[in-house]
DNA sequence: TCTCATT
């Protein structure tokens, strides 16, 4: 909207004002301190040049600031200015770390040019990392991570120009040596993509919140690594998938995955003794998380003959492999940023078990017995977490289709989960789908194992 | 051992 310019120039009029170079640069801002506005960082940015457009960066859902922004000059020749004065030279008010000021992502295409460097001396600084790769091509970035005391954490990234000359560095650097102290052998990798990023903090929260941290009871512990693994899912997925796309036989219906993945985390991870979300943060803050789940949830539906109706409840009247706007990635999203956003106001310590003051889960129905489905619908489930029971197992499950029975099989004597239990779909191809996604997932230590249950007969002979 | 963030 702001950017008017072509239609000025296409009709001679004279320029608007704010109008910018063709080859203006976009820069991305690094470091803000989060109460810090638009308006608040026009004085420091205008003393390089006109400003053509300032933008704080927003959580989509929340508003919530990000601590950065973009900024194009009007000007070409403001942008670099404003680089070579301020990037990394200026610690704004309350950071710990200098100000960024370099061109947006959306400048340079593609990240394939950046590498991970580990098993670093925790010694070596910049230059001694700049001096290693500098033989392998121009370097356009070099940073050591350290964490908030300034040291080390023995690995870097380092930016060549081209891909070929970072494919170089890798080809001659990765494992060629044993740094003194470090416990294995460089590694010179190319850096993760976003979406490996995402996917690394996903697990990480599964550390974090996850069934193996003794301090959480039982019901929040079940739920979150429920959340967890459909998060996980959805991180694989989009790992798998190319720019987002989703393949139909992986799709979840979005709706579901509010239900499911966003409600539990958002409810479990309310502070003791809540029940709505505390006043310092207002209900439009978190419209997107909250509303459509307490809305969505009314209750188990019954049909007219007073049974259950099982397949409605269990995929919430839609098909299970719709694929809607937004795209469950999307959804998932929303879910992670939700949880992010409660972690990061609330300690661990003040979580609440679900159920104890909070809305309940949604009630599936009590399996009473285990139903078989065809040939091709019936899985095996090994590794399930000790506290998964037929519910859990079942609503693991829901996202690949209709589940018509989840059995955990338990010691008679102990009433404990054997950790192994069968899922029956209505379809091979739900069953399908649930292999491909859940097979090896780790949840906590243990990796689930999914494969089609063996049927009866092939395991005896005669 | 993958940054703090990239509309």
């Amino acid at each position: 909207v702001s950017d008017a310019g072509c239609r000025y120039r296409a009709s001679n009029i004279a320029p608007a004002g704010n109008m910018k170079d063709q080859d203006a640069i976009k820069l991305f801002i690094g470091q803000i301190p989060r109460n810090l506005e638009e308006k608040d960082l026009k004085p420091l940015f205008e003393q390089f040049g006109k400003i053509h457009e300032l933008t704080v960066l927003k959580d989509r859902y929340t508003g919530m600031h990000k601590g950065c922004a973009f900024l194009t000059y009007c000007a070409r020749e403001s942008a670099i200015k404003a680089q070579n004065a301020l990037h990394e030279q200026k610690t704004l008010p309350g950071m710990t770390r200098p100000i960024q000021v370099k061109p947006a992502d959306s400048e340079s295409r593609g990240e394939d040019r950046k590498l991970f460097v580990g098993m670093l001396n925790k010694q070596q600084t910049e230059e001694d990392v700049y001096r290693l790769f500098e033989p392998y091509g121009v370097i356009e970035e070099c940073t050591v991570l350290r964490g908030p005391d300034g040291n080390s954490k023995g690995c870097a990234f380092v930016k060549f120009s081209t891909h070929t000359e970072a494919q170089s560095a890798i080809s001659a650097l990765h494992g060629s040596q044993t740094m003194p102290g470090a416990s294995s052998s460089l590694v010179v990798k190319f850096a993760d993509t976003d979406k490996e990023r995402t996917i690394r903090r996903m697990q990480q929260m599964v550390g974090q919140f996850g069934i193996f941290n003794p301090a959480i009871a039982l019901p929040f512990s079940t739920y979150s690594s429920y959340a967890h693994a459909l998060m996980q899912q959805q991180a694989a997925i989009m790992a798998a998938s190319h720019g987002g796309y989703l393949t139909p036989s992986v799709a979840f219906p979005a709706t579901q995955i509010h239900q499911m993945g966003a409600r539990t985390c958002y409810f479990s991870l309310l502070p003791a003794g809540l029940s709505s979300p505390p006043a310092n943060i207002t209900t439009s803050a978190v419209p997107s998380i909250v509303t459509p789940i307490v809305n969505g949830f009314t209750g188990i539906p019954h049909q007219p003959n007073g049974h259950p109706a099982v397949e409605t409840m269990y995929t919430n009247g839609l098909p299970p492999y719709s694929t809607q706007s937004p795209t469950a990635a999307d959804t998932l999203q929303q879910a992670f940023t939700g949880v992010q956003q409660y972690t990061a106001i609330y300690p661990a310590t003040t979580l609440t078990p679900i159920g104890q003051t909070l809305p309940q889960p949604p009630q599936v129905i009590q399996q009473q017995q285990q139903r078989e489905g065809p040939e091709g619908c019936n899985l095996f489930i090994y590794h399930l977490p000790q506290e998964f029971g037929d519910n859990e197992l079942m609503q693991m499950f829901l996202p690949f289709g209709t589940v018509i029975s989840s059995k955990v099989f338990m010691d008679r004597a102990t009433n404990q989960s054997k950790c192994f239990g069968f899922v029956s779909f209505d379809n091979p191809a739900s069953a399908q789908a649930a292999i491909q996604a859940m097979n090896g997932f780790q949840i906590g230590m243990k990796r689930l194992k999914v494969q089609l249950k063996r049927p009866k007969d092939a395991s005896r002979p005669y």
